[in-house]
DNA sequence: TTGCTATGTAGGAATGATTCTTAACAAGGA
DNA sequence: TCCTTGTTAAGAATCATTCCTACATAGCAA
């Protein structure tokens, strides 16, 4: 996929996007590769050509482009690890407004390592189906984002629900 | 799931694991609740108890605890965000070895979503297989940690690996 | 072409999860 | 009871990410 400055531009002016030299190069970095680089593997990449952008306009341009739906979040729960001690096989609900994680198990689903797409030099151990979405409470209250795809959830919303939930907690005890 | 004192000290005796008040506080927390809270989480919850543990402990625990399997980490990115232009449907083969995310596309898998485990009133926005495992390289290199399971990869673990890409990378530059 | 305005960018500080280092402590076997 | 080795605590360090703010600029209108 090699996009031209022109490509890019129109895409950005069809979602109303401003066309700047960064922004560009940011878009055009991540386009051209399949390795799913970090916010920090493009920021040095663009470095390259652009020696004075900063971390901050990499993490902004990443947001906005997220919020558009021209980039997608790989892991969206790269904040904290979660843990669990149910150890035997079982799959996940997360809910994108409240952050809470229901276990479902399901045969088929722990199944999916038979499956054909898995090239057969990929050396397969575990794998984990991850279900995003609404919870029943969550699809009328505030923390549901209607308008928004899953992708587009910001950082910056996910952090703010968390301090939320932090200092809920410590109201409690 | 209402473990006793005694249960867990024979779980972590069957493990090799020294039985200590701050380790088995950690670990009934968790297996009381089906909430997969995250280190702090925990961490807030055993210092009701144990108002001198330290967040340091419970992170020495849980790392110890997921090496021994007796808890998982849900998500195994939290250590980073990683991006993709490409916003169709897909899903990842992820190496526990060199961290490389391959994509891989295959309808049955974007069809999981009429799975009959999911709660009628969760409503499912999007979803994502990931497949753990080793690459045709790391299952012959250093990278390959024959000896674990996926979910006893230490985070300890994967901040170096990510270290080395990175001085790496700033090697070639 | 010029000027205006909203949006984007950069710099620096702040935040917060996690890890490192080190020294004291304690579980469990001899 | 003593010793050894694994655990724990404290404090500092690291690093991704976000916040705040002032300055810059893309894009529109005149």
């Amino acid at each position: 996929m090699q996009l031209t400055h022109d490509d890019i531009r129109s895409l950005f002016k069809g979602k109303g996007l401003k066309v700047t030299p960064q922004r560009v190069a940011i878009y055009k970095a991540l386009a051209g590769t399949t390795c799913h680089p970090t916010a920090s593997d493009l920021y040095h990449q663009v470095a390259r050509d652009y020696p004075m952008i900063s971390p901050n306009t990499v993490y902004y341009t990443l947001s906005t482009l997220r919020e558009a739906g021209l980039v997608k979040e790989v892991n969206y729960w790269h904040d904290q690890a979660r843990f669990d001690a149910n150890v035997t096989p079982h799959h996940h609900l997360i809910c994108l407004g409240c952050r809470t994680i229901l276990d479902i198990e399901n045969l088929a689903l722990n199944r999916l390592t038979s499956n054909s797409a898995i090239p057969q030099e990929f050396q397969v151990i575990d794998h984990q189906v991850e279900f995003y979405g609404y919870c029943r409470t969550c699809q009328h209250s505030s923390n549901r984002n209607s308008s928004a795809p899953a992708h587009s959830i910001k950082a910056q919303h996910i952090r703010r629900t968390h301090n939320e939930q932090k200092s809920q907690r410590n109201e409690k005890s």
